[in-house]
DNA sequence: GACCTCCATGTAATCGGTTTCATGAGGGTA
DNA sequence: TACCCTCATGAAACCGATTACATGGAGGTC
């Protein structure tokens, strides 16, 4: 592979020449300049970027670590901080935890060694003492959807508050009592705070939840299949199972199909995060969604605020339920509407 | 952040040694080794994989550039590979090319330039000049997914000629006589070979095929969409459509939902890619699946291969048909055989 | 013509590791 | 005691860029 010592000779300069034509220094005559780009063409010289960043201590270089790949919202997670860091010429290098902290250990040590210039965590777990002596160190560190109690770093996550109080409330006017909550780990606080939030609000809807309605899962599938499963075997099952993640709910609806129930005639149904199937199957799923898009490219704004030596503050976006049919018709009246859908002369 | 040099320092020996103690060189005295442990932990050392990948001219590091990450196949393939790469003590850094030249151009030039010890692609279109030059160096490459057309590169992929066939037959048992094929891009190794073998087994079974009924999209699900509007509002429209990836997929339910048509009784609707939430919706979608994380292995394997002088072959795996409800009653005489999973008393 | 300034370019140190080769201590043997 | 061998360790070159500083030629001023 050819080295600026090459592209040098061939052009008849010296590296430093050469150097500074590939960082567009004013000071290098047109002349020269073109020389220079004709010997880089001409020996398909493609700059070491290795070397570079030994010398100037900086790889323009993001590091991510997201809980999981295949779940859809850290996907979208992935997607969005990607765009906003190649915007700004930094690329990303993800590692995917796959919700276990020794994994995610293990990339925080490997993008560390790699000097990669920020890192973005969605943690996985409670604080380990690698995270902590990250947070201590100089690098730029945000924590992402997730936050971690007891350790002084920036986050971007989304408040579902308001909006899981909406959900209780929508639930409540289509007269479900009985409803149960399948939460994250009591370690993440995602798992926490939804609990919390849902508990204020089915107390101030003067609703009893009993401890087995009040489930902790872990934001997969298979949990929440054996939970809803768990749930409807009680002697007085919940007329309403809240997911808190759609991974959750994806193993739930597998669970009511599997039984040959009816949502939301025998159960109603929600999500917490809403993915793009949610609004492609009968009955849709009403869903909180959080503005996850926006949650990426903030984060990567934080990093960037924080390597241009600017103070780096919190961010806290607001979800939003989106109301759909899987809890029961919102609106009486409407029925008739639905069934005409259907109608052969109603092609759009 | 401490250097190596300063871990040699607090230690009492040379550079040489606490370098030697890194790569477990047996040569280092059991207590020298312990006092060089000791002064790394003291300092909190963390070696610098940019230094040391300068000397070695080798990065540990393998470049995966897909075609979008927010669709699932993707996603899954990108964790295999990265499961697969992690074993082997390599890290992936994933670019994301959106289904775009230039973006996939984009990341080639940056991965390179990190120089990544091996460069997986799922191209996103015709050969580019970039993408031709990297084939002629040195460093190994392979095409995953689809492939590219005159250049000599291998390839890991799946073979859906076989499923594609089988498919045509079980809509041809359920008596679908107009059956539509909305494929990828022709620019695609995917998007032409699964059109031919579509072709094919159409032929095979006596069926005409009309050219208004085999489409081009995008992979997503936008085109899927458009495609499907398009083909239910053509005079004779298809019994059955059956899309190239599951992203149209989810464009077409969509707009037969928003026509309020039914499934399978007014079109059955049959897709490449299996994902997760097929096999959670009513009906549950018929799909081909692919063996999608052994591809991702297979990949990262043979990158290994090349990297450790073993000549690299290409790698075909067959795909398979996963027959649910979307194309109709699966059993008017199979009954017996297919229902198993479905007998209720057969309940696991 | 002497002197100064400006500016394009070159020389060489540097980043933090790895690795080749030299070195010297220690032990064994005659 | 002299010699040799083994082996743990150290000194220094090297990887490919960047950059502080040196240099020298052109042009301007008096």
């Amino acid at each position: 592979m050819a080295r600026i010592k090459d592209v040098a000779a061939q052009a008849g300069v010296s590296v430093a020449t050469v150097s500074r034509v590939l960082n567009d220094n004013p000071s290098v005559t047109e002349e020269t300049r073109n020389r220079v780009h004709d010997a880089m063409a001409a020996l398909n010289y493609r700059p070491n970027a290795v070397a570079r960043s030994l010398r100037t201590e900086a790889t323009r270089t993001l590091g991510l670590i997201i809980g999981d790949i295949l779940n859809p919202f850290f996907a979208e997670l992935a997607r969005a901080v990607e765009d906003e860091a190649r915007e700004a010429g930094y690329t990303v290098v993800i590692g995917n935890a796959d919700e276990r902290a020794d994994q995610q250990d293990h990339y925080v040590r490997t993008l560390m060694e790699q000097r990669v210039d920020g890192l973005i965590i969605c943690p996985t777990a409670e604080v380990t003492p690698l995270v902590e002596e990250v947070s201590k160190g100089q690098r730029p560190l945000v924590f992402l959807d997730r936050t971690l109690h007891g350790i002084d770093v920036p986050s971007v996550r989304a408040d579902g508050g308001t909006a899981i109080a909406e959900l209780v409330a929508h639930l409540r006017a289509l007269g479900h009592r009985r409803i149960a909550f399948v939460s994250g780990p009591g370690t993440l606080s995602t798992g926490r705070e939804r609990t919390a939030a849902f508990l204020r609000a089915a107390a101030d809807h003067g609703l009893q939840v009993p401890e087995e309605y009040v489930r902790v899962g872990d934001f997969r599938a298979g949990s929440g299949q054996r939970i809803t499963a768990e749930l409807l075997d009680l002697p007085e099952p919940p007329q309403a199972i809240f997911l808190g993640d759609n991974l959750m709910a994806l193993g739930a609806l597998d669970e009511i199909r599997r039984r040959g129930l009816d949502i939301p005639g025998d159960v109603a149904v929600a999500s917490f995060d809403d993915v793009p199937w949610f609004n492609h199957i009968q009955p849709r799923i009403t869903a909180i969604s959080q503005p996850t898009a926006e949650l990426g490219r903030r984060a990567v704004r934080v990093i960037l605020d924080a390597l241009a030596g600017r103070t780096a503050t919190s961010v806290v976006l607001p979800a939003a339920l989106v109301v759909r049919e899987s809890c029961g018709e919102a609106r009486p009246a409407t029925k008739a509407r639905r069934s005409d859908g259907r109608r052969k002369e109603a092609g759009s």
